[in-house]
DNA sequence: TTGACATTCTACAGGGCGTAGAATATCATG
DNA sequence: CATGATATTCTACGCCCTGTAGAATGTCAA
């Protein structure tokens, strides 16, 4: 199984770096949050007002990236998809895009990202390849 | 020399897919055109005013992606940049951002994408990462 | 100078997002 | 139960981008 991060409304919406995505970041790291402490927290970064922040959560559970649940009149703010989820599905959103743009030129600035990067992961692709090739496509 | 299509106000701006990209595609196709050609070519395709098409037009040259050559009272429309080296920047853009969120997961969804893909892509890409593993970078 | 045609200006709508005050809900406590 | 503290939701505005197009203005041949 696949998470997609699709809505109607909201095609993948890579969070935007403002202010969803550090929300996002705050919750992935501490888990679970009253939105008291989430606010405390992203107050450390940006001055904005308590309603900025949980409206932005809001929506962000409207999206359905966070989980809202009641917990005697206070809630607690859930991550509904882990970060690795979502940057899974943002990655294999944008390689995908950039395939349909153009395999060719996708695969020759993959080759030139390599060519920039630590040897390790030269042999990590080679492996996956090597992998792929012989089929085993595990899910 | 690397053609970034960034400017201060439209980071890169994949152009949209409504109309920007059509009109684009169009230019692309016959090279240059004078507006009125050009709109009755997007009239085949979508039932907008000619100043509609002329608006995007004109933003479209302030975004840099077409110049305009007054040949005498008539302007004479023509891509500043080429399909190859937008499609090449907006891959590269993709790429490179795939791997800013993870280069692991980038690397994954990479191969992923090739275990999909006819054989033929296999060989290029072993073959491109051969010439870079032993260091041809030729500009 | 005028009329036909082209280009530019101005404007609005709608969606996303940041922003935050107003309104409302929840709950412990007196 | 009423009240006040605290939390959540509603409503709204501004800004940006893009599609949309009429109004205003420019260009040029006749």
């Amino acid at each position: 199984m696949k998470l997609l991060i699709l809505s109607k409304k909201w095609g993948l919406s890579p969070l935007s770096e403002e202010l969803e995505r550090p929300l996002m970041d705050i919750l992935w790291t501490k888990g679970s949050m009253k939105g008291r402490d989430l606010y405390e927290e992203i107050r450390l970064r940006r001055d904005i007002a308590y309603t900025t922040a949980l409206t932005v959560l809001d929506r962000l559970s409207k999206k359905g990236f966070v989980k809202k649940d009641r917990q005697s009149g206070t809630i607690l703010f859930t991550p509904a998809i882990s970060r690795q989820a979502y940057e899974s599905a943002v990655t294999e959103r944008l390689v995908q895009k950039a395939f349909e743009v153009s395999p060719d030129l996708a695969v020759s600035a993959f080759a030139d990202m390599f060519s920039k990067m630590p040897k390790g992961n030269f042999e990590k692709l080679e492996k996956l390849l090597e992998e792929k090739k012989n089929g085993e496509s595990q899910g």
